[in-house]
DNA sequence: CGTGGATTTGAATCACCTCAAAGGTCGTGG
DNA sequence: CCACGACCTTTGAGGTGATTCAAATCCACG
């Protein structure tokens, strides 16, 4: 089983087709045909390093980017300064979408460490999305999946206590992995303590005592950044889910 | 001035084309003729009355609805059967839209009141979106709109106090009041304390505290379901908004 | 090897919740 | 038209889970 520290991309993969995540990302479903024609539109740029911006809340939104290697946060700034963070976004995963229509972009994306990107030219996506239908689709398959998890995170947010949203939070990492072929059980947590307690609208405090309880319950296993599930069946009793039912934050 | 009493409607309008709310609906930056061909697909069913359901989480997802007339509510369940309301859906709002790739309606939505909707059936909706470029795009700035008003609430739910998410609330409400017509300082809310308090994460009970309180303090009047916003200037402050700033949830 | 940030732990406080009960409002049926 | 009941809203009192403040410890990195 690879780990999630091994790069899901051996070498730098200029090209969507031969992409091992092009059945995650924007390419699926697309015919090879199409697909050339997306990946003429994409840019590739050097990585970008942990802490800098991908683009800025305000910024005038003019690429989709997805995540090739590396993991971001993204979050919207409160009129007090204050950041809330709206996700992570792992290798595959779309980021700048929201911005679509809006001419700014509403959020700021950070990068959690070393990242690489595919960037979509808004303009460009915009036409192509008119001449293929396939790709049109997967645009607004992945808008719906968006804000399936925006309503989970409510939901979460206004109604599960600090337990219950670690662990929610623990197996939508857990399954976002296993869905790229890494570990369900034993993975990497890109993101700080605070990271964590801001996306779940908590105290980095109450964050850390629950990791804590959680490990001396057996639960888990902690090791600074490095997780091991234990007990995934009181993991999913906590989060609210079943086992069976893999969908969780990401597919509602 | 209208109040919100008044029905935007005068009596049934049976095509977009000459439907009052066809500037702030799906229609919106559509020619004459792509109108026309949105209108024919459009389906007006019998009103809906308090309490019914449009549509059940969970069922198989086959139209998008345009609220024409009244007002629904739209809620996930947790599994422990709670229900966690993810907004409300006045005149010209669209419904339905995140189940559009999913196969099934990822939550329920309730009418609030005597209801009446238009019916946009899928498949239908979707062929014509390959073939209207602005359809698609009005689309897309709709799910975009629609991200970013859930990303707004996890900003609210996670970071705000009591006093805060009342007066976002209550200012969210007013602007999508104005930019239909209405008056932005005196209307009357659809939907129940208890609907409120589950929107904003807060308990029936300190909803209605913040109402009292807010009436003391000459900030608002109510009556009942009635409210009159008495000192905007104190609410856009308590809102984390500027006035002059006139997006709120819906506009990020 | 030292330094600054991140994480953990402890103690005290607080905003909101829960529980309980008293008004209000609205629709219904007599 | 009024009385009734169901439900919604408001108010009060007390409890609590999470926060805040403070400080020790760990860790990564130059």
């Amino acid at each position: 089983m690879k780990t999630s520290a091994d790069a899901p991309l051996r070498g730098a993969q200029p090209h969507c087709q031969t992409c091992s995540l092009n059945a995650l990302c924007l390419p699926l479903s697309l015919t090879e045909n199409d697909m050339e024609k997306l990946d003429d539109i994409i840019r590739r740029g050097r990585p970008i390093q942990k802490g800098q911006l991908l683009f800025k809340q305000g910024d005038e939104s003019q690429s989709v980017f997805a995540v090739r290697t590396g993991a971001l946060k993204t979050y919207t700034l409160a009129s007090n300064g204050e950041e809330q963070i709206t996700g992570f976004h792992l290798a595959s995963e779309l980021i700048g979408l929201s911005g679509y229509d809006a001419g700014k972009y509403p959020l700021t994306a950070k990068a959690l460490e070393t990242t690489t990107v595919c960037e979509i030219p808004m303009p460009q996506l915009d036409d192509l999305a008119d001449d293929l239908p396939d790709l049109r689709k997967q645009l607004m398959r992945t808008m719906g999946t968006e804000i399936r998890h925006d309503q989970n995170m409510m939901l979460l947010l206004s109604k599960k206590n600090a337990d219950e949203r670690v662990a929610s939070f623990l197996l939508d990492i857990s399954q976002r992995y296993q869905r790229r072929g890494f570990s369900a059980t034993h993975f990497r947590l890109p993101m700080s303590r605070v990271d964590i307690s801001n996306y779940l609208g908590l105290a980095v405090e109450t964050v850390s005592r629950v990791f804590t309880r959680f490990q001396k319950n057996e639960w888990i296993e902690t090791q600074g950044k490095e997780i091991i599930l234990l007990d995934n069946n009181t993991l999913y009793d906590l989060a609210g889910l079943t086992p069976v039912n893999e969908k969780c934050l990401h597919e509602a």
